[in-house]
DNA sequence: TCAATCGATTCAACCGTTAGGATGACGTTA
DNA sequence: TAACGTCATCCTAACGGTTGAATCGATTGA
């Protein structure tokens, strides 16, 4: 009996409606009786049918598929994808997956003309966009998907005129709480890494934090003490410390705008004989999973992935529905380790 | 002129040419000449024109896509995916798209039903499965699919009587290195923490490699040194090095069969009081990124994840075009840290 | 009793490609 | 000059659903 795949026009025969009928009830059609419908469905399932989704999106013109990217810098190694974005990645592909949608990914070098792939080919119904990174980068190719029609949401800082939707953490908030944090522990010249430019906003926002923090305690930031790191890599946090060293201005504590920043950080202190947390007190951001395995633990800026990756998905779908949406600011949380106990000269 | 999304039609009526030349033309099909095939390519950038995924895999039956399923036992937490697994996905990832096939990500558990998602919907044209698990929960459902023509391949062990095929690395060398390195560090009593069943196929090979090893050295392996970790988490390394303690035979030396087994064995370790490498040398299995990151630095085997990536993609391709296909084994390579340098109580 | 109404179902067009066979112009050969 | 093969292109039928409009039988109100 099951020659090739079972069609609609298959179970069409089978019940002896027509196929339109068989297409409508599968799909909970106010238009079908109840009874037809329930023939209908278990014929469905005893021929083991399957509606085809090639033919279902060409007809309605839409894809039941979202497209994840994830930007990388160009110079990033192959293998080392930044552990906080495969975080979100699992948390994405759950979410979707619980929707109903498919889950297309890809990974993106900034330069690559990306947007041809993903503009009048149906691929997908929406973009999640992930990845620090040069804002700028993709800014006008973004506007031309939108454009388009194409709608996506973009993980990171919310900046002002931008083409799509964005949900990020309170960047902003988990600086200050970071910052405060440090000070709390009796340091009194906290040293930020990452870069404090716009180009970076999540930085930048992290970075306004800790400015906001130092304020409130009745310091002046000292921009001696504020060191670039242009990426988000351990290389790049490794060469900031250095720098830092090199400009020989005294510090007792390092904020590193992300996680892979601080351990190249702590790298380069353990190199030049500089305890951690005895004389200098190191935190970071994300709370990647190895932050906890790291001599000593890491101190840093908790983000639910979980909740980030749901939150992108229902907004992608919201707007995809033309539904009202805003952007959101999703809460973090201060995870206090070792890397941070400045005062635990006794411990 | 854009009212809305560019057809063929498009371009036909733009260079006076009928649709299905069009098409041919685009795909450089031998049938159309030089010049109109110039003609029409350069109208189809002029209108920015993109063939239609969903009406050219309706027509021809294939999608262009694969799917990548990763399975994760039911226990493991939602925010720890197994780091290795995800630098796999990261070469799949890219393998595809160089390859022109996109990705269509999903994660599963063992016990639902996701057959059903790629039977007969044309969604992939392949799968890859990715993940460390009891093979037999999803062996009858890959046979179910493979029945109706779906390819697949999966990373891990080679089996009797399996319905798709694998690729894997080495894991039998990898084991045997190990087990080696540990013995030529002098150590002694070498444990193994992991499951030493033909559940866990991949763990089993390398617990054969390190009996293998044992036995090369004269050594008989003494079964009360071998501790079952049922899956890769660092709690069920942890759980598994304290069942070893309270066996209270005497060991010098822990092999697990992953990093993530063991960063839980040496917390164990760190938590009664031994020390790493001084008293126990300590080596996984995967060489996880943060491997070089912990204190100790773990001493591994390095699976090649970009060339296993590359492998799985062009394997299931061929597959794919009925191509003569055969199991491979990848080779692996021993990564030396502190964490093994068990002769170094001096250093 | 007849037309209007209504729910359930069928008809048929359409989504944008692909691909096999037909067409027609042109040059070659008997 | 008629028959024939070639080459480039065109015609047309799928592929498997979705959806607006048409149909049909049965019920209802006048």
């Amino acid at each position: 009996m099951p020659k090739g795949k079972a069609t609609s026009f298959d179970i069409a025969h089978l019940t002896g409606v027509s196929q339109s009928t068989v297409s409508r009830a599968l799909r909970d059609s106010p238009l079908v009786s109840e009874e037809t419908r329930q023939r209908i469905k278990a014929a469905a399932d005893q021929l083991n049918y399957k509606v085809d989704k090639n033919a279902s999106n060409l007809r309605s013109q839409h894809s039941g598929t979202l497209a994840l990217l994830l930007f990388e810098d160009p110079t990033a190694d192959d293998s080392h994808i930044n552990p906080f974005f495969l975080s979100m990645l699992g948390s994405i592909t759950r979410a979707c997956a619980l929707r109903g949608y498919d889950l297309l990914m890809s990974f993106q070098q900034l330069s690559y003309d990306w947007h041809a792939d993903y503009a009048d080919t149906k691929k997908a119904d929406g973009i999640i966009l992930l990845g620090y990174g040069d804002y700028l980068a993709y800014r006008d190719k973004l506007q031309k998907l939108a454009a388009q029609g194409m709608r996506s949401v973009r993980w990171g800082a919310v900046l002002p005129d931008q083409p799509d939707l964005s949900i990020g953490c309170d960047n902003f908030q988990g600086g200050q709480a970071i910052a405060a944090h440090l000070l709390d522990q009796g340091c009194k010249r906290v040293a930020f890494l990452g870069d404090a430019s716009s180009h970076y906003p999540e930085f930048f926002e992290r970075y306004h934090g800790y400015t906001a923090a130092l304020e409130q305690a009745g310091i002046v930031a000292d921009p001696a003490l504020q060191v670039d790191a242009a990426e988000s890599t351990e290389q790049a946090g490794y060469n900031a410390l250095e720098t830092l060293l090199v400009r020989k201005v005294p510090f007792d504590a390092v904020f590193a705008a992300s996680d892979l920043i601080a351990i190249g950080a702590m790298r380069a202190l353990a190199d030049h004989g500089i305890k951690v947390p005895e004389q200098v007190a190191v935190a970071g951001f994300d709370d990647i999973p190895m932050a906890r395995f790291l001599n000593p633990p890491l101190t840093t800026v908790l983000q639910d992935t979980k909740l980030a990756g749901e939150t992108l998905v229902d907004t992608l779908l919201q707007l995809i529905r033309n539904e009202p949406v805003e952007t959101r600011l999703l809460p973090v949380r201060l995870v206090v380790r070792r890397s941070s106990q400045f005062g635990s000269r006794q411990a």
